[in-house]
DNA sequence: ACGTGTACCTGCACGC
DNA sequence: TGCGTGCAGGTACACG
């Protein structure tokens, strides 16, 4: 489900509310997401206080007092959010978190893509599945002349090209879809065919797509909402992604939908060349 | 070595 | 109503 602005959302509401409060119980109502949880989670982290709330990709790093920290993925499908503890379990809620005063938080994931691992805080950068990580967009480092060099490289299409985050991380289908369309690019263009002021275009396309949806909440279609359970509002502001046979709001062509790498793009046959 | 296809899993909307 | 199909904000891995 979420991409970059959907944790980042999460990241931001959750922070305020967790930092300093002791994780008191950690429950898990089954033991595996998509591999399996650590079954030592209580003994690891019961009576620790919570230091950071992190973003990494579209990973939510917790870090706790005593050196250790979450990583948790929500895949598709997944929610975390606060409610009471008295409320009934749903089918598909796995891990229940009781932090100091009551708080109660939740991971709920029907398709069970998420992700929940603990590791130490100093050792983070280097666990398997954030050590290949390519730079943040939102962040300096991502620039576009770092875009049209690795660009260069790859005869993959632009839309692949920017969904591998070994190229650019927190960039998913809905995003790469449209920072596609505001830069006018084919999701088909092959990447070693992008032009040095196209480069420039698409960056700065993925930054403001990017910002605007964090800005919004997040975009909501089926399962995101935030840690109060409300959804996010970008879904209203999409351009191209999930608008096919609609009519292109810059020159109202239709909106076309195709498959790449098995997953649905979306673009106007007009304005993206 | 890189790019694509497949697997993981459930739920929902659709057409017949 | 019921059933089959296709689709869904992700990612690691096996293959060519």
């Amino acid at each position: 489900m979420p991409e970059l602005p959907e944790v980042e959302s999460l990241k931001l509401k959750l922070k305020p509310r967790l930092i300093g409060k002791r994780l008191v119980r950690v429950t898990l109502k089954r033991k595996d997401l998509r591999v399996p949880m650590p079954q030592n989670l209580q003994k690891n982290l019961g009576g620790e206080r919570v230091i950071n709330v992190r973003r990494r990709s579209k990973y939510l790093l917790m870090d706790f007092s005593n050196q250790h920290s979450l990583i948790l993925h929500l895949g598709m499908s997944g929610r975390l959010f606060f409610t009471s503890k008295q409320r009934s379990l749903d089918t598909h809620d796995h891990v229940l978190l009781d932090f100091e005063g009551g708080l109660h938080l939740r991971l709920r994931d029907p398709r069970r893509f998420g992700v929940l691992l603990l590791t130490s805080t100093a050792k983070i950068g280097e666990h398997k599945l954030l050590h290949h990580l390519g730079p943040e967009p939102l962040e300096k480092d991502f620039s576009a002349n770092y875009l049209f060099k690795l660009c260069q490289k790859s005869r993959a299409p632009i839309k692949n090209f920017l969904m591998n985050a070994k190229h650019v991380v927190g960039v998913g289908n809905i995003y790469a879809t449209e920072a596609l369309f505001l830069s006018n690019i084919r999701p088909t263009r092959m990447a070693c065919q992008i032009k040095k002021h196209e480069s420039e275009k698409l960056c700065q396309a993925i930054k403001k797509v990017l910002g605007e949806s964090i800005k919004s909440g997040g975009t909501t279609f089926r399962d995101y909402v935030d840690v109060d359970e409300k959804p996010g509002l970008h879904q209203l502001k999409l351009n191209a992604y999930a608008r096919e046979g609609e009519t292109c709001f810059r020159c109202q062509s239709f909106i076309k939908r195709i498959i790449q790498a098995g997953r649905s793009s979306f673009y106007c046959p007009e304005c993206q060349t």
